[in-house]
DNA sequence: GAATTATGCTATAAGTCATAACAGTCCATC
DNA sequence: GATGGACTGTTATGACTTATAGCATAATTC
């Protein structure tokens, strides 16, 4: 056999290869996508040594700064779909990171606890610094750009 | 039994609940995600009546635009591994938009056949009006707009 | 010519997201 | 105060995307 275990310098390098005319790239469309998933992975690197997932913290974070919301608010404000907001919310309950109460007989009221809020905190702090690390390399005026955003997205 | 079949109220509205807080929405990265994640609901919408994915289209229009290129160059051109892009370079074959042939041992040579060529104009038509269309609704200048995204990622 | 690298392929696993259906609860209206 | 409709949470499930590991072959480099 010839190489036996790792493929060690599959993808990851973009060193060789021709470099391919490409329509997408003058499609902002396009140029979003790549800039998100650009600055979401650097988020998924800020979150890993925490074990969350980027729905997790995004979770959190919500819940962090509108104590004793209802579950079916967040889902809202996060565009999760009920069906896929339980088994999240369930694994926060599991580490203990979040709490839930019942406002009546079908609503949830959801509240971090002492050990959430920390870690709210925490991950909050250095996934705001990650972005504006970002922010600052741009040579473009930032109000106007999250503006511009959010026309696309209110 | 009560409600019997559809859920039909489930999701979609925006109407009720009430609106939360969130430290997300200052967030440059939270707010490329959503923008994006609009835009490029409007190309699946764009593309289902042709059958395709977003992938798929995005193989195309690349090949399209560089007949006769290696299939590991596009692979890197869209970020998209080998393993991944080989069932995505099946379908097309199989459904005759994309003709394949040997460079030497190992790689291939992609280009789209007359229909595949006919599908990609049209498709790239179709979603270039749809990008131009987000783009006008800006009241930012479109060209630093596209410069500031492609310096996150180029 | 031997080791390393490149390319394509297969199989598989993980993660996200959407849909459907169900059960319990609230509410408005009659 | 009963009843039908709407809201909430839950479960189960399937589709789709992406990542990883390993294999086989061919090119490259020394």
């Amino acid at each position: 056999m010839t190489g036996k275990s790792h493929d060690r310098a599959d993808e990851g390098d973009t060193t060789t290869g021709a470099r391919l005319a490409s329509p997408l790239d003058r499609l902002l469309g396009y140029r979003l996508r790549r800039a998100s998933m650009m600055l979401m992975s650097d988020i998924v690197s800020v979150l890993r040594p925490f074990n969350l997932s980027v729905g997790e913290a995004s979770l959190l974070i919500v819940v962090g700064a509108n104590p004793g919301c209802r579950q079916s608010d967040v889902g809202r404000a996060l565009e999760i779909k009920r069906a896929n907001l339980t088994p999240l919310v369930g694994r926060m309950k599991a580490r203990d990171l979040i709490t839930d109460a019942p406002i009546d007989g079908r609503s949830l009221s959801l509240t971090l606890t002492c050990e959430g809020l920390a870690l709210q905190s925490e991950i909050l702090a250095r996934i705001e610094a990650s972005d504006s690390k970002a922010r600052d390399q741009l040579n473009i005026d930032q109000q106007s750009l999250l503006a511009a955003l959010r026309e696309i997205a209110p």
